[in-house]
RNA sequence: CGGGGAGUGGCUCAGCCUGGUAGAGCACUUGGUUCGGGACCAAGGGGUCGCAGGUUCAAAUCCUGUCUCCCCGACCA
């Protein structure tokens, strides 16, 4: 491609409302434009890094035997009805009518349609397994579209799924897709992290993400360095808190004023002098229409995907201070679970209480009256009435729950791809089953699998980049390389060029012909900015000796190659940069 | 949805407090000189100051409303 016939408006200067790496840069060397909050046109360079990205995810999908489809994105509500569906994903869809008033919305995934397609057409189980995928937009209206192109409302995704007779089936299905998806991420040039994560919406047994650490990210991964233990902070387990609970002397429970006291933090303060570490945190939850309450440590955390797996429930979220005054009598600042009664036909259906409390006495906790706790709680006493589970978010430096001997970190990662075992969730709900070998009809054991395509090219450039600008992985750069024409109006230089591009084409090599009339600095400044993984600089003093300048665009210096060497040079170094793709 | 910030030429921003006929740099056009890390000189083109009301002789500037964007949080396969 030349240059001069190829739109890549560039920005010398860094777009105001940018923050992240990604995002500066895809805008600032003319990968992205933005429409709204969460919407962006992809230019000509991005589209090309997207249908890299796509190649190589088709070609893992077809090794493993996986059929593309291409689906509606605009659906029918009825089929969201049928899964539950149309109200679990709330504002998060977007919705509209159709001119007959009928209910539709923008897919945001596409478990029903596939499922549905299944439903309709798969009649035996000789018919299965069967896997099959799309890469297909998604719509989601996101609270908060950020950071670019990494959180939106409209994206690509590779979503695969899996149609098996029985659990071992999907254990395999799973498995290879899993497998499929650590050989696409090593290709694309991300460094990962495989972990286990919190199923969500999507329901299910088992899920694993696949996280690339950045602090771009959203998602807090807990790793263990010593086994590799990995895990969505949604999931993260640990061997409780470092600093062990500090329980007061044990006794009968006993009521104190405490007036104008709202928090943890209040009541650790003089005059009380209550630590965290010896209070008991109460909050209520709003849980599929019934409140429950959660207790953690003072100086924990809740961790609402523990208990929304705890409860069970479809929709969590925190209670209303109403509704948690109509139930207990008092307001956030002064709960409390002693005394509460739970059960179906109580205001409170349920108590979850830590388990890493189990056993502690001398705790202190609201009274549920206004201005008002107690102390001398003795959690297996007075909180017999809670179900223990695991609550509490898992902190960095707590011991690892796989190995002895590993403490715990915690950082920042990006989710780039996310695999579900869903099991017979849709498959029942949608009425999707086949004749055994039996002759019995039973529900179809399905996964899911979905990649983020512009993830997985905003993570690469979080991952490589430097002052200068992007800095692609071969695999999925626009081209290969940047061929520079320093004197592009010296007739050697640019003939000498032609020639080149000529026949690198012939090679099988992308080059971006820089072809401007632009001084070497504007070329060089914007070949840096838009990253292609290698550069070849053709100025007029070298080519009287016969030699081009070569270059990587990590490398500090340059080299000087025979002209007659640098095409098989270039072939080489991107073969082994892994530009080429397996089957091409 | 809560909190904060911002909307002035394509981009980055000044002007607003203290109202008086809209500016700079970059980008763009033309001519000239340049030509290995975002050149220089000269001459140009381009802006309903987000939108709608209001106050005023006069509003980018003051007031009210509204829309949009960004950041933090809540939320989120």
């Amino acid at each position: 491609m030349r240059q001069s016939k190829l739109f890549v408006p560039t920005l010398k200067e860094t777009p105001a409302d940018a923050t992240v790496a990604s995002h500066v840069l895809l805008l600032r060397a003319g990968y992205l434009r933005p429409l709204a909050a969460g919407i962006y046109s992809y230019l000509p360079l991005f589209q090309r890094v997207i249908r890299k990205v796509e190649r190589i995810i088709r070609e893992e999908m077809a090794a493993i035997g996986a059929q593309e489809f291409f689906l509606p994105a605009l659906h029918p509500a009825e089929i969201w009805k049928e899964s539950g569906r149309w109200e679990v994903m709330g504002d998060n869809m977007f919705r509209l009518k159709d001119r007959g008033g009928r209910d539709m919305c923008l897919g945001m995934t596409h478990e029903e349609i596939f499922t549905a397609i299944a439903r309709d057409e798969l009649r035996s189980y000789r018919q299965l397994p069967q896997v099959w995928y799309q890469i297909q937009t998604k719509f989601r209206d996101e609270a908060r579209p950020k950071s670019g192109v990494l959180r939106v409302r409209q994206f690509t995704m590779k979503d695969a799924y899996s149609f098996d007779l029985d659990q071992p089936g999907l254990d395999k299905s799973f498995e290879d897709e899993r497998r499929a998806y650590c050989r696409i991420f090593e290709r694309c040039g991300l460094s990962y992290v495989a972990v286990d994560a919190h199923s969500g919406a999507m329901g299910g047994s088992a899920s694993t993400e696949f996280m690339v650490r950045t602090d771009a990210g959203e998602d807090d991964v807990v790793h263990c360095a010593s086994c590799g233990y990995a895990a969505n902070v949604e999931r993260g387990e640990s061997r409780g808190p470092s600093s062990a609970a500090k329980g007061g002397v044990a006794g009968p429970t006993k009521a104190f004023p405490t007036p104008g006291v709202k928090t943890i933090e209040d009541l650790a303060r003089p005059p009380h002098g209550k630590p965290p570490e010896q209070q008991l945190k109460t909050l209520v939850y709003w849980a599929d229409g019934a409140l429950v309450i959660a207790v953690v440590r003072g100086d924990d955390e809740l961790n609402e995907a523990k208990l929304q797996t705890a409860s069970g429930a479809q929709v969590l979220r925190p209670a209303h201070p109403e509704e948690i005054q109509a139930a207990l009598g008092a307001r956030p600042g002064s709960l409390g679970a002693v005394g509460v009664r739970a059960g179906e036909q109580e205001k409170i259906r349920r108590i979850f209480v830590d388990r890493t409390l189990a056993g502690l006495s001398g705790m202190v906790t609201g009274a549920n009256e206004d201005g008002f706790h107690l102390e001398g709680v003795d959690v297996a006493r007075d909180l017999a009435q809670g179900t223990l589970a695991d609550l509490r978010k898992a902190r960095a430096g707590e011991r690892c729950p796989r190995c002895e001997a590993g403490a715990l970190d915690v950082y920042k990662a990006l989710e780039v791809g996310h695999i579900f075992k869903l099991g017979t969730k849709y498959s029942e709900a949608l009425g999707a089953q086949v004749l055994d070998a039996q002759g019995k009809e039973i529900p179809i054991v399905m996964g899911s699998y979905g990649i983020g395509v512009e993830r997985i090219a905003a993570a690469a450039v979080e991952l490589h980049h430097d002052a200068d600008g992007i800095r692609w992985p071969a695999s999925i750069a626009p081209f290969h390389l940047s061929l520079l024409p320093l004197q592009q109006q010296d007739a050697a230089v640019a003939q000498a060029a032609e020639k080149l591009y000529e026949d690198l084409g012939a090679a099988g090599i992308e080059a971006l012909l820089d072809d401007r009339d632009e001084r070497p600095g504007v070329k060089f400044k914007d070949a840096d900015l838009v990253g292609l993984p290698f550069r070849i600089a053709i100025g007029k003093k070298s080519l009287a000796e016969g030699k081009v300048e070569w270059k990587a665009r990590g490398d500090a210096q340059a080299e000087l190659v025979p002209l007659a060497e640098i095409v098989s040079k270039a072939k080489q170094a991107l073969g082994k940069a892994g530009a080429f793709s397996i089957v091409g």
